[in-house]
Parts: structure tokens; C-alpha cells; sequence
DNA sequence: CATCGGGCGGTATCATCGTTTACATGACGG
DNA sequence: CCGTCATGTAAACGATGATACCGCCCGATG
């Protein structure tokens, strides 16, 4: 039981390791079985196919995931733990590209269910900001939405990593799709409504102008604007 | 000239094709040969390199995206193209799932600017909106946002084709980003675009204030603002 | 205790794939 | 007329995913 098991456990370890170092994210199951030191009709008698086991890598990284989110949630502000969950999400992509995209891009003829298992994982966080009056869609509405636009942007990271280091799209997206999934009381706009709502006007009036108000009003205005909408940024 | 450029062609749109029938999302070498009636070598003669040829029909690939958006766009409303081109993009993901994951799924030494035209074509789709007064966000922070969740739920939909019946998580999506990147006139059209700016921020000034004003600027700012909103009403 | 049978792993091999080498042909310019 | 380049072919090489077949150990059974 543990013999075949603990190879099991080895071979999709090896083949997750040499996943992460191979360049094109591929590998090969020769390497693998050399990795751990059997031949390769017992990874096909242990997972049935190369799909097999790269199910079974997803499958594992899903384990690790949960336990990176198990380790850092739980608050007691659900809200918080979402946000977090978000970011962490990020960080996990960011540290594992390849495994993370095996796991949230599409796989013909896949069996794995990691991606459904953290859209369960995020359904029940949804359901925990709905019990405290969080929430203003239905859970798995919202985890569908939160995760597409997670891995929509993770994706966006991965393929020029260079991003990864500027939070800001990360967080604008992140902001976006919660102030839509949540109450007003569960919204941490850290994009300033003052601000935005001045340079759509400081936008409009250069557009149109305002016959409402004298040219020298509106030059004035304009200049309050401007001092409204840097005020908060460098 | 012409004779090699259509032999390029014919290799790529039998790659293409074969691709979009192979149920792995895959194709070989060989195969693409025969289909055209050449030797391998012509093809590495070509593209250099499988990926090469990746990449060339990934880049075909914009070539429809880019036909199918020409044909469909410029109305005079920019932002109404905008949720045109959302909804073709869906369109596009659905019709050639496996087309489309090669042209927006991170492939490791790529070198096809697939992804990188499609932003281009949305970058000016959003300028457009912008001279029309309808954006709040710099155009490529708008770009990225958008471009990013819409392959995060056509992913979404290809993993799970089902999906693409239901229009119900798209346009949520959609609608979330688009409220976000559009100023309210842009999701709103028929109210006047500088009365409901001036709106926008006469509320957000009761709410916020403004550090950057006077007390007594903030309040001629406030009447001027209610000046402005009650212009051309009734 | 001797024997049998089935899980479990190895050896050798196949078919296919991406890629390259070596060679053939045909056009064109000096 | 001959060399050079472009263009294409035939054949092969190494690596890969997958398999048919053989042996070994070990517990069950009489």
C-alpha cells in the first residue's frame, strides 16, 4: 500500500520538479522514471498515461495551493481573507508558472480537479462574506467571475513576468471585479472616487465646456480640478 | 516570391486546420508536410522551427481576429463597438477554441505578437471611446483590464464548452470591467455626458471633501458644480 | 511444506515525432 | 557554359510516448 503509494508520491514530485525546470513546460516521462529510479511501464501501470500524471501534478499542486491559502486565511473579517486569497493566488502563479497554468488553463481530455476544487475553495469564502452580509451576487456567480478574472490576469503576468513586481493591474482588476461582487461595506477602493470623478469632469469640460458657467469660472474650475485630481498621487 | 509566400500560406492553413481538428490541440510536422504535399524540410526551411510555424499560424490567426472586428466595429458610438468587440471576442474563443488558446495562452519562447496586435486593436478602440469622453482610465491600464478578463472567462468557456450557451457570465464580466474603465455616460448613453460628471463628483465632494481646496473653494466649487448639472434641464 | 497464482517490476521493442544531413534539380547571371 | 543560389527530396538520427512479454517474490491453498 504505502510502497506503491510513496512511488506515486515520488514520481509526481519528480515530474512536478522537473516541470518547473523545464524551459518549454513540458516533460518527459523517461526522466521522470529515471528521476525516481524505475522504468516506465510502472508510470503507466501507476497513472495509465502521461495525462495521467500530469493530472496527478495538477492534482498535487492543487494540495499545495489549499494548504498555502489554509495557512494564511482565516481571520475574522472574511472580506480581508478574500482579498488576501486573491493576492496569494498571484503569488502562486507567480512561483509556479508551469505548474500553474497545467492546473487553470485548458486541457483537452483532462481529469484533474484542481481548478474546480479551487472554485470550491472560493465559493466557500464567498459563502463565509455572504453570511456576514458581504455579498451582493450569488457565491458561485461570484467565484466565477473572481477566478476567470484571476487567472485572466495571472495568465497576463506569466507571459511577461516583468509584471509581477508592479501590484497595480493585479489590484485594479482585483478591485474591480469584488466592488461589483460585493456590498459598498465590503469594498476597499484603494482608487480614489474623488479623484477619478474630477478628471471625468476635468475631461468633459475641456470637451464642451459649460455654458452654465463663465469662461473665467471654467478656467478656475479647471485648475481646481487638476489641484483635486493630483492631490493624492506623486 | 509568390510561390514560397503561397506554399507559406498553404502550411499554415493546413496547420491551422488540422489543428482545430486534432482533439489534443496539437499537430505534427509531418502531417502538415503531407497535407501540402512537401518534404519536411521545406517547413524548417519556412519557420525555422515547430514553434516557428506556431507561430506564424497564431499570427494568422490575428489576421482572422482582426478581419472579423473590421467587419463588425465603427458604428459612430465607440463605446457601443467596444461591447461589440467583447462579445466577438467571445464569439471568436468559441469558434476556434484551440486556434485561440495558441494565440492567448502563455507559450514559453514565443515569439508571436498574437496577443500583444490584439491589444494594439483595443488600445485604439479605447482612444476612440476616450475623444468621445467616455473613459476614466488611461487607455492601456483600460486595455490590459479588459483584454485580460475576457481571456480569463473565454478560458473559462473552453474548458467547459457548455458555458458559451449562457451569455449570463460573460456580460456580467463585461459589465463589471466596462463600469469600471467607462465613465458613467459610456455605460448610461442617453444622459449628458459633462451633467452627470459634474454629478459624479458634486456627490463625491459632499461625501469626501477635497484636502486640496479651501473650505470656501470647495464651496463655490459645489455651487458651480450644481450649475453646471442643472444646466440644460428642465 | 510444496506448489500455484497474481501483483509488481524490468527488458526489449515499436511507432511516431521533431529535426538534421546529404544530395538533386532548375533558374539565372557572369 | 559554368558556378551559385534557391528550392525541394530522400533518408536517417535521436528522443519520446506507449506496449508486449518475461521473471520475481510472496502469500494462499492443498
Amino acid at each position: 500500500m504505502t510502497g506503491t503509494d510513496s512511488l506515486r508520491a515520488a514520481m509526481i514530485e519528480a515530474a512536478e520538479h522537473q516541470l518547473a525546470a523545464s524551459s518549454d513546460h513540458e516533460i518527459a516521462t523517461r526522466a521522470v522514471c529515471e528521476a525516481v529510479g524505475v522504468s516506465q511501464p510502472v508510470l503507466y501501470r501507476l497513472f495509465g498515461d502521461k495525462r495521467g500524471l500530469l493530472d496527478a501534478v495538477a492534482d498535487h499542486g492543487y494540495e499545495r495551493y489549499a494548504a498555502l491559502k489554509a495557512a494564511q486565511e482565516r481571520t475574522d473579517d472574511p472580506v480581508a481573507d478574500l482579498l488576501a486569497g486573491w493576492d496569494g493566488h498571484m503569488a502562486f502563479a507567480k512561483e509556479n508558472p508551469a505548474l500553474y497554468q497545467l492546473m487553470f488553463t485548458p486541457r483537452p481530455w483532462s481529469r484533474s480537479t484542481a481548478r474546480d476544487r479551487v472554485f470550491d475553495l472560493l465559493v466557500a469564502a464567498l459563502v463565509r462574506c455572504a453570511a456576514a452580509g458581504a455579498l451582493r451576487v450569488e457565491p458561485r456567480t461570484a467565484a466565477r467571475l473572481i477566478l476567470s478574472a484571476n487567472v485572466g490576469i495571472a495568465l497576463d503576468h506569466i507571459a511577461e513576468p516583468a509584471l509581477f513586481d508592479d501590484p497595480g493591474p493585479s489590484h485594479r482588476m482585483r478591485d474591480v471585479v469584488f466592488s461589483y461582487v460585493l456590498t459598498e461595506t465590503g469594498v476597499r477602493n484603494d482608487a480614489d472616487p474623488l479623484r477619478t470623478a474630477a478628471l471625468s469632469l476635468h475631461a468633459q469640460l475641456l470637451l464642451t465646456g459649460a455654458e452654465a458657467l463663465e469662461p473665467a469660472e471654467t478656467a478656475l474650475l479647471l485648475r481646481w480640478l487638476e489641484r483635486v485630481a493630483h492631490s493624492g498621487r506623486a
